[in-house]
DNA sequence: TACATATAGTTCGAGGCGCGAATTTAGTGG
DNA sequence: CCACTAAATTCGCGCCTCGAACTATATGTA
């Protein structure tokens, strides 16, 4: 007996097709309800008669429910069709201080929130999580819940499905999914704070879909998501996008992670802090919110730390720039309820970096940070279940755009 | 009534199982040629029928020709299947001084080769260009010819299809491939030189395919080529890539881009020469290969120019690894004919950007530089022809399919 | 030589799927 | 009541993969 090597490719079978149109369809629900079927084959491409089989199919799932009938100037009304707002998930958003646990519908809805301390212990927290969980889904038995999401300030590795990375929490190398999906008995999906912004704003986030897009969150560090050719860049062992702990000055300030000069050193809310006390002696004891305020009372010392952190922001953001080039970077932290005073510099700052062409936008998140984070697991999870969108169609850039007639909602 | 774009939704057809699986079973027989139609079948997955009738196809279309009988201690012989080597692809190499013109076969073997000047006029060097193809064309009328590649040190925008940077060469934004495609009837496909090795690499590399990689070449100046998520990371217009502008010190010597202290002012070859000349005074008109000639002769004055440089490399590295943490760096340059000098530095730097997990492997390139961004521009054609699932959407771009067979003229 | 056995490759019917024409459903206006 | 319009469904066709049956071709053994 010969041995061979078994790569098992991806091959297509015949449920291929209507598997990608499923996703396809499913996708475009999402996006435009409440959506007749005639529109989706108009918009899709696809026949009427496939589009009739596939939602078909979809109510049958309970991913799709009939919603109320339009109304036309002449001929039959159209049905609308819906996302089903029973089906459900159950995310976590762990921070140093506080966990927060949440139930949310596929719309990113939430319809319960709830907060725990995190505690020092990784083992004690996921018990706690896990009946927090328990709880939840106790408290609303008429959702049908398919799964768990939780984001985390750390790294957790796809390959291995471990949390390898986690130095905020100082918690060492932990399986947090084992257990949560034990007491749930549901799927649980992990994923780094950032990247779980990335998927907020292509999942729930206006605009239409992009292929290239970096999320940058501010806090009391700095993070990237990596969207490129509409996938997640995660990296080797889930560790790409620390652009944070990038030197900006060799002979910087020493930073945490042991370099000097890192990014996060110049441009985090600690950072802006330490700029302030600087010049301002004897303040100690004051959070980033407290800087904000008293630079919006018009605080001359508080103005100037915040200018400088813009300006490392921007500085930083050179190299994300000149690195990837994306069409959009999108900012999430505390500082931007204060944008006209960030974006402008920030904007100066990378157009230094941009040797031909039009600068990427920026702008930014449309939610709260925490609201963000939480809304991402959601898109972790449906991730699963929608299939195709971000696979497969966001990859090419040359589409061709069409103007379709579409009937009136 | 109301008017919506529609960016039409790539949807699947029956035919779209059949495209995913040819563009499987032809990558199958690339890497694995000469293979037999059951050994398909076994490492695809796939129905030994099916696997018949794709190969049926692939033969008819010429990719594929059955090869030589095969010997089993048992039953009958397999019919071993190659590619077809008469199926060629016509590339060339644009650097700013020369420019190389080649004739290869499906499998990246060369069959024919000559070198050109590259003028300083767009229009001028694309008409020489065009001609020369023309040329090798007619030199090899048993082939079949199915399109051409071109690498060349600048920007490339999908979107547009233009040349839209190319600093090196001094040409405006310029259409290099209208005039190509019309004078050869091919079609013409053009890629940055990095983001051509990254292909290179990942095509007629050795070991599997990556999901996560990244080519540095290192000449004059520093390009990255980024893989992620098994595809080229372009970005918007194509500029994805530009770690050598990212400053290292912002206090640095003045760089070409109007920048300072950017990671090429470091460690380019350009840069290894400086250090060169500041510690040896009296020794213009030296080239890179000579400074490496007299390292390995012992000098210490070029031992320590290439230490500076080395370290320098490895100092920019670590941004790479740092953003977007590949499994793999692939490294492209002339200075990698001393790798054992270069290479145990580069590790030592990338180290110190790592905060958990194991480090990227750190390899020089399979080929020399022009011959790995020469494979590369095969490659780029060819993924055109055998992609599995990009192939499927690509075909609404209009793009018609060029076989064009040469007979005598 | 005859026959069992093993392996490669082909043929063919069944079932899944999208397509597109025809049909049904359900409204408006004359 | 009838013409008209548009949504949604039904149905036959062709493409695709699957898997069983079959053919082709080798080796080993009675």
């Amino acid at each position: 007996m010969r041995r061979i090597d078994f790569t098992n490719t991806h091959v297509a079978s015949s449920e291929t097709a209507r598997d990608i149109n499923r996703g396809v369809l499913l996708n475009l629900i999402r996006r435009r309800q409440p959506i007749s079927r005639a529109d989706l084959a108009r918009v899709s491409g696809l026949q009427r008669s496939t589009v009739s089989l596939i939602t078909e199919q979809l109510i049958k799932e309970k991913w799709v429910v009939n919603g109320p009938v339009g109304r036309l100037p002449r001929g039959r009304r159209p049905t609308f069709l819906r996302l089903n707002d029973r089906k459900a998930i159950i995310v976590a958003d762990l921070r140093p201080a506080q966990t927060t646990v949440a139930v949310a519908d596929v719309n990113g809805r939430f319809l319960s929130q709830e907060a725990m301390p995190t505690l020092a212990d990784a083992r004690e927290t996921a018990e706690e999580l896990a009946q927090r969980m328990r709880h939840l889904m106790t408290m609303h038995p008429g959702l049908i819940f398919q799964g768990v999401g939780i984001s985390l300030p750390g790294r957790f590795d796809q390959k291995t499905q471990r949390v390898v990375f986690a130095p905020n929490l100082k918690w060492p190398d932990f399986d947090l999914r084992g257990p949560i999906e034990k007491a749930t008995g549901l799927r649980v999906e992990l994923e780094n704070a950032a990247n779980a912004c990335v998927l907020a704003e292509v999942w729930f986030g206006p605009g239409e879909r992009m292929s290239d897009m970096v999320v940058v969150t501010v806090s009391e560090g700095i993070g990237t998501g990596l969207f490129t050719n509409g996938q997640l860049a995660r990296g080797l062992n889930g560790m790409a996008g620390e652009f944070g702990h990038i030197p900006l000055d060799p002979n910087g300030p020493n930073c945490t992670c042991g370099g000097r000069g890192c990014w996060e050193v110049y441009a985090s809310n600690r950072a802006a802090l330490r700029y302030y006390h600087e010049s301002s002696s004897g303040s100690e004891g004051l959070s980033f919110q407290d800087l904000l305020a008293l630079a919006e009372a018009g605080d001359e010392i508080a103005l100037r730390a915040l200018d400088k952190m813009a300006h490392a922001i921007g500085r930083g953001m050179r190299m994300v720039v000149a690195g990837l080039a994306p069409e959009e970077i999108v900012m999430v932290g505390e500082f931007t309820r204060q944008w006209p005073r960030f974006g402008p510099v920030i904007e100066t700052e990378i157009g230094k970096a941009i040797l031909v062409g039009k600068p990427p936008r920026v702008r930014p998140a449309a939610a709260e940070p925490s609201m963000a984070r939480l809304r991402g697991t959601v898109a972790l999870v449906l991730q699963k279940h929608f299939g195709s969108l971000l696979r497969a169609l966001q990859q090419n850039a040359s589409l061709q755009e069409h103007d379709v007639e579409v009937t009136m909602q």
